[in-house]
DNA sequence: AAATTAAATTTAGCGATTGAAGTAAATATT
DNA sequence: AATATTTACTTCAATCGCTAAATTTAATTT
């Protein structure tokens, strides 16, 4: 259930700093001047002559580029690092990514609370903010209403001005074109169709990048969490629905068209169960809030009224008091999340399954026991089984993922570039 | 069930040549050099300032690289190309592929038939020999010495030399790792951990790459067939077992780790049939010659002695004639197939999925109800439902995928570098 | 203090590519 | 028929990104 080291992947741990770590030999021809930032980013502190063994580079590149990023304000020179073993010659300079060089805003929209994060250049939370959500869709133009206040907050608490923000990323669930910023449909949005990219964009003045949850979350992970050091793995959530995100040599793959990766709506049975897509055996109407909920409605006598989460609090500690009928329902749900995890397994064989999200603390579903199943259910092809770790996130994850959508996407203009 | 122009994909039409057509920009960083090459190749000829426009390169860039090209053999220009439209100017002068600048060989190796193609730099298939294969699993070495005859039927046929052939490509089912040719597992092989590729690099005197049967046939497809001008489609096979190969990004994926893409191990059912893996519920105990073949023995009395081509095609033909208990077992397996295809249009919404292979005549598992069931199965998310197509092969198929596999290495070598 | 070691910097040069100017080969206009 | 126009191809100087090797800097060891 935790990190182990042994698979065909970055063998190492992952490093300090924050960001995606590429395994040294990158055929993706990102410019030099963008491998190096990123490494740097990556490791937390890197001297120019390990950056440039690791990047396979000269060392005179290096030198070159990190002049160049200095004098831009994008790195500096670490003063007291501690050297690796006191050796002789001249001793590593080590560098740094200057945290204060940029800042992004990292907002995620949901039905409960829209919540919204201020983070430096190496993701560092510098202020939040939170407020309700409307429960019902409302209109793209009453969420950027909604949502303004939010962004207010977090300058007036950092002291800080729009002009200083490079990148705003939005998370929201639904069919989002992240190329674009339109969103062609969203369970949050009333209209169809909007190009909330624009309509974020007059919040503040910078770019706006727009990507549904599912993505949002894996890029969290990818920046922050357990995938780090990782170049291939998938990223499942249960919460409302069953979402996944998958990495792909060390890039967020975003499905063959844009939409994909709806693993809540690969049918686990036919003619299962009946799902809110109107279509039975969905992985989704066994494992989602309302797919426990309906039957814990029927098990428990409690009314579908109560909120979905006073109602799933309330099941779980029964199932937890040896309520036979409500084990009952998280049993069958683990059995298809195991299920699914599996074809996972058997279609990616990625390196980690991360089962992420606020709700991993319903442990039925997360027990050894569904591992157990998992495992079961999956061919052992020789290499190491997929190793499946769950990660407790506070509701903070989706507005981090949403800000690290951010900081890449300022990397590219701001770094990815000399002289901007 | 035929190819539509309209997805977010390539829009055109598959030009004529062969290879994977790449969409304007490619950020991989292949040689320039080897970018023309593939482009001409890919579009039968082309015009070098046409060939500077696709690339977004430089027409000198082109004129250089092209001049190069010509000296080492691999382009010439094309005397009589049929004008676009008689407009003014300087006439372009169309660049084709030599196609005798060199020859690949490519075998398929099956518990039936052993198949080898000798095919030219253009794919054009020049010489073919097949011969019959041991029913039990042998050794490596003895497949070497029972394909090596037909390398050397291949020479004789053609005329040719041992030298004249650049690379060879070897299909053949199980765990194979394609990079170093080393084959972990084989249904076809007696012994586990054979380096297949050094093996029979010692009938001919070139290097040698070995693929498993999945990818392999997806490369066909990638080469000659449908997926030609599509930046990312599934190829399915329902053979022996139920394999699956994926196209991203104008590129064969290979999954995360080596191994993945199991389709045929994806679980349909909890508890479900048993399959020859030991598992239940797999898709391909609903799919797979063997999962037919044993509801065939109980539905219509006939022994499992039989071999299974026979068997299969009895049922195949007592189905048609109206037999129930025929048709049952083909009803259900073409609705496990209808949900795993949907499965995988779900996670990654392909522009389309190639049902190929040598067995696409069973047309009860591939009618238009089946497919009506996958889009019934399937969310539509906005955009058009993913396509579908049915190819039926010869069985000279897996042979022309290896020449796939081995072209594509001899370009790399050959053109890849000048002066090689 | 001298020798040794290793990191960082400088610099000459290479190779791939472009952009602009020039050449070639056709049609259109007079 | 001569000239203009259009388009494709070629040539070539300039440039950019990078490397390899020499040099400088800064530490440790003897």
């Amino acid at each position: 259930m935790s990190v182990t080291d042994a698979d065909t992947d970055n063998t190492e741990a992952a490093p300090l700093g924050c960001g995606p770590v590429f395994p040294e030999h990158n055929y993706q021809s990102r410019s030099l001047r963008k491998q190096v930032f990123e490494h740097v980013r990556a490791y937390g502190n890197a001297a120019r002559i390990d950056t440039a063994r690791a990047l396979s580079i000269s060392a005179g590149s290096v030198t070159g580029i990190a002049a160049e990023l200095i004098a831009d304000g994008f790195l500096r020179e670490v003063e007291d690092v501690s050297r690796r073993e006191m050796s002789r010659g001249r001793p590593p300079v080590a560098l740094e990514v200057v945290a204060d060089s940029f800042y992004v805003i990292g907002i995620n929209l949901s039905d409960k609370t829209h919540s919204a994060v201020l983070t430096d250049a190496i993701g560092t939370v510098i202020a939040e903010s939170k407020c309700a959500a409307d429960k019902q869709r409302g209109s793209a133009a009453k969420i950027v209403a909604d949502v303004a206040p939010l962004v207010h907050d977090l300058l007036a608490t950092s002291g800080m001005t729009k002009d200083q923000i490079a990148v705003m990323g939005v998370a929201i669930s639904g069919a989002v074109d992240h190329t674009t910023g339109f969103v062609s449909w969203s369970p949050q949005l009333a209209e169809i169709n909007v190009d909330l990219g624009k309509a974020f964009a007059e919040v503040v003045d910078c770019p706006v990048f727009v990507d549904n949850d599912a993505n949002i979350i894996t890029l969290a992970e990818l920046w922050f969490g357990e995938g780090r050091a990782k170049s291939n793995f998938a990223v499942v959530t249960v919460e409302h629905g069953v979402g996944m995100g998958l990495v792909l040599n060390n890039r967020l793959f975003r499905g063959a068209r844009g939409m994909g990766m709806e693993l809540g709506h690969t049918k686990v049975q036919l003619d299962g169960a009946l799902c809110r897509c109107g279509q039975r055996g969905c992985l989704e109407a066994y494992l989602a809030d309302y797919a426990l909920m309906r039957e814990a409605a029927t098990a428990l006598g409690l009314t579908v009224n109560q909120t979905s989460k006073v109602s799933l609090e309330v099941l779980f500690s029964e199932a937890k008091q040896g309520n036979t009928a409500a084990k009952a329902i998280f049993d069958r749900a683990a059995k298809y999340l195991a299920l699914g995890l599996a074809n996972i397994v058997q279609l990616f064989d990625p390196a980690v399954i991360i089962l992420s999200g606020e709700r991993m603390r319903y442990d039925y579903l997360y027990a050894d026991d569904m591992l157990a199943q998992v495992h079961r259910l999956t061919l052992n092809s020789g290499s190491e089984p997929c190793e499946i770790a769950t990660h407790a996130w506070g509701d903070l994850i989706w507005a981090r993922g949403a800000s690290a959508l951010a900081l890449s996407a300022a990397t590219d203009t701001l770094v990815g570039s000399p002289r901007q």
